[in-house]
DNA sequence: AGCACGCCGACT
DNA sequence: GTCGGCGTGCTC
């Protein structure tokens, strides 16, 4: 027998092994397979009687058994295929590797009579294996290398424990709405294959409504998937999900540890698994028969992997599954993707708005000019008045450090990254010059121009909104979650659940989906950075960032406030936002995308053209594709990344471009990179 | 992706 | 004379 194997390196086509004698091998097997002179763990895609290589075949080294399910093996190849890449890297990215689990906690094998005897005698030889055991059966934590030696001598043995988060809900059962309870039926009683825009405020009930259809989709026995745009969201859908289903919820990011996404991942494949909570990868676990799978904050950028191969979004994958493993698509969101309302407009996909508020208030949303001063006067005094009243506050800004520019005081120049050529960013942190594109830090950087070594520094960073509140308000204890704080998360989350934390300064991802019924003030330190990208999408984020922004005020019984520090008011995406008026927004964004022939009424495919000579390698190919009739933008010079120049061309046509580039580029040339629907243009 | 082969510049 | 740059091509 002959297996095809897809092998994680850019050649689109799989190689053909012999099946030696005896080796079980089937379709979604993983095995290691010699090329070359290496040895590589591959995908069996077919097994068959024929080689369809002509050359000699080497025989297949070792099965490690099922990796992946034939569907959702059929569903990557599809996805690879769409973005131009090699099904066997896609493979090799998006089924975990199989990895030991660590121990999470250890436990006595021996009775704690016996341990407190052992205690004595480990005391005076290996102390620091005495105090782990002491802590054992204090039911305490301990060190890890000295559990790992006590599990060696037998006192001890490692349990493995399911990745969690430390957050229980009790159950409660509340009574629907009647636009709830009309949506749950509509949901539960669908057709496989249809999807599902559930278009509400915050607080409207959305995730109850999630709840009751998964609980729907588990009683007839099929999967349930729920998906949230960043991992920080999912503690609070987790803990609600864990309360309210009757089945064990696994949690599936890929920032798991590989052994516990390979525990979780392996679990669903051997059907041992219905349901479970995830970021956009988890759109891809092999469940058996999925009954529903449900997008939070569905028009969140993040849902789509735009950074790296295979390029795609969890809803579109989320679709191609329901249509080929029956199921349905539940999107949710107070501000949806224009795409997807514009979906639902049509009737392409069955809409249903929740109006009614079940908890909270809507916030009072003021617009006040920038200033010179970091927080204005009128958010000074907003802070005065709510922090006074025993609320808390939220400070939202886009962007880390200090200072986000530097000029040179001889010559003017702004410093920027030598590889990258962004303007480096000022840390407090470590006072250094940071790098935001490749990371690198300089301590000490000198002016490329003239060597100078004086800077003035400019721009406004999280790090100088904390030390502007702390300047401000003294007596307040100010904490800052960004990615450069993130590892804190957990802390600095609990003190502001406890009270602790007076004012939370933070950037919007991370920010994001806190639900704290004393922050009752929320300022956007400012709203138009967002507006200056040359994007298209630019409205549509300023107004999904101060509509976030606004969700966050007022959950708890205090009405809540919102203060939006711009200088353009009267930008539509601004205006509309802080009326919270989304379909306000929705049809004065749709003009501007229909003027310009931009999505909805038109798909791009973004060609990203990397290396030597990019800006020449993308004019060329841009001029081949004109000539074989696509309308092509560009090329446009991109900043290089960690040395490495850059271009893009844009290809703008109908549903099918994709499909035509794919027929008119078969092979992509070396250093090129293909992203059908980007949602990120810069 | 690796790893080989292969053809032109600055060094013991 | 060689060491080594990375362009092209192949691996079942």
């Amino acid at each position: 027998m002959i297996a095809r194997v897809a092998l994680p390196i850019p050649r689109a086509k799989p190689f053909d092994y012999l099946v030696p004698e005896g080796m079980d091998v089937e379709v979604g097997f993983r095995v290691r397979v010699p090329l070359g002179k290496r040895s590589l763990w591959g995908i069996v895609v077919s097994v068959s009687p024929s080689p369809s290589y002509p050359g000699e075949l080497q025989p297949i080294q070792e099965v490690d058994g099922p990796a992946v399910s034939g569907e959702v093996l059929a569903l990557i190849q599809e996805v690879a295929a769409r973005s131009f890449v090699s099904p066997g890297l896609s493979l090799g990215r998006l089924v975990p590797p199989r990895a030991q689990a660590r121990a999470r906690r250890y436990r006595l094998s021996v009775s704690p009579h016996k341990a407190r005897a052992l205690l004595e005698e480990l005391s005076r030889k290996a102390p620091a294996q005495a105090r782990a055991l002491a802590a054992l059966l204090a039911g305490e934590r301990a060190n890890g290398a000295s559990l790992r030696a006590l599990s060696r001598k037998g006192i001890a043995r490692p349990e493995v424990l399911p990745f969690s988060f430390p957050l229980r809900e009790p159950r409660r059962e509340v009574s629907l709405t009647e636009e709830q309870r009309r949506a749950v039926e509509a949901v539960a009683g669908a057709e496989g294959g249809e999807t599902f825009l559930l278009f509400g405020p915050a607080g409207s009930g959305k995730t109850e409504v999630y709840l009751r259809a998964a609980r729907a989709a588990l009683a007839q026995g099929r999967g349930a998937l729920l998906l949230e745009p960043e991992v920080s969201l999912l503690p609070q859908l987790w803990a609600r999900a864990v309360a309210s289903l009757d089945e064990d919820v696994s949690l599936y990011f890929g920032e798991l540890p590989p052994g516990e996404r390979w525990r979780v991942w392996e679990a669903a494949l051997r059907g041992k698994l219905r349901a479970a909570c995830g970021t956009r990868s988890a759109a891809f676990l092999p469940l058996k028969r999925p009954g529903i799978f449900v997008l939070d904050e569905e028009g969140e950028p993040a849902y789509k992997q735009g950074d790296m191969a295979p390029y795609y979004h969890a809803r579109e994958v989320a679709e191609l599954r329901s249509a080929q493993e029956g199921g349905v698509v539940l999107l949710g969101s107070a501000s949806p993707s224009v795409e997807s309302y514009f979906r639902a407009e049509r009737g392409e996909i069955r809409l249903f708005r929740l109006t009614q508020r079940v908890a909270g208030h809507p916030p009072q949303v003021r617009l006040v000019p920038k200033g010179e001063e970091v927080l204005s006067p009128e958010l000074q005094t907003a802070m005065d008045r709510h922090l006074s009243r025993g609320g808390q506050v939220l400070l939202f800004l886009n962007r880390r450090g200090f200072f986000t520019g530097a000029a040179c005081r001889t010559c003017g120049a702004i410093l920027r990254c030598p590889g990258c050529a962004v303007p480096l960013v000022f840390h407090l942190a470590n006072r250094s010059f940071r790098c935001h594109v490749c990371g690198k830090a300089l301590p000490r950087p000198r002016c490329p121009h003239c060597g100078g070594e004086r800077f003035r520094l400019f721009g406004l960073g999280t790090e100088r909104v904390e030390f502007e509140v702390k300047r401000l308000f003294p007596s307040l204890a100010v904490a800052r979650l960004d990615s450069d704080t993130a590892a804190k998360r957990g802390e600095i989350l609990a003190g502001l659940a406890h009270g602790e934390i007076d004012v939370l300064v933070g950037t919007q991802m991370v920010g994001k989906g806190l639900d704290f019924p004393r922050i009752t003030l929320v300022g956007v330190i400012d709203a138009d950075m967002l507006l200056s990208f040359p994007d298209f999408r630019a409205g549509e984020r300023t107004f999904q960032l101060v509509a976030a922004a606004a969700g966050r005020a007022g959950r708890g019984e205090w009405p809540g406030e919102v203060i939006v520090q711009t200088d353009q008011p009267d930008h539509y995406a601004i205006r509309y936002a802080a009326q919270g008026d989304y379909l306000g927004f929705y049809r004065e964004e749709l003009r501007f995308r229909e003027a310009l022939g931009y999505p909805p009424f038109s798909h791009l495919v973004r060609i990203l053209v990397e290396g030597k000579g990019a800006l020449r390698k993308a004019g060329e190919l841009g001029d081949d594709l004109t000539r074989k009739g696509f309308e092509v933008l560009g090329p446009a010079e991109l900043h290089p990344k960690a040395g490495t120049p850059r271009s893009q061309l844009l290809i703008k046509g109908g549903k099918d471009v994709v499909e035509g580039l794919r027929q008119a580029l078969p092979t992509l040339p070396h250093g090129v990179k293909v992203d059908p629907d980007p949602l990120w243009l810069v």
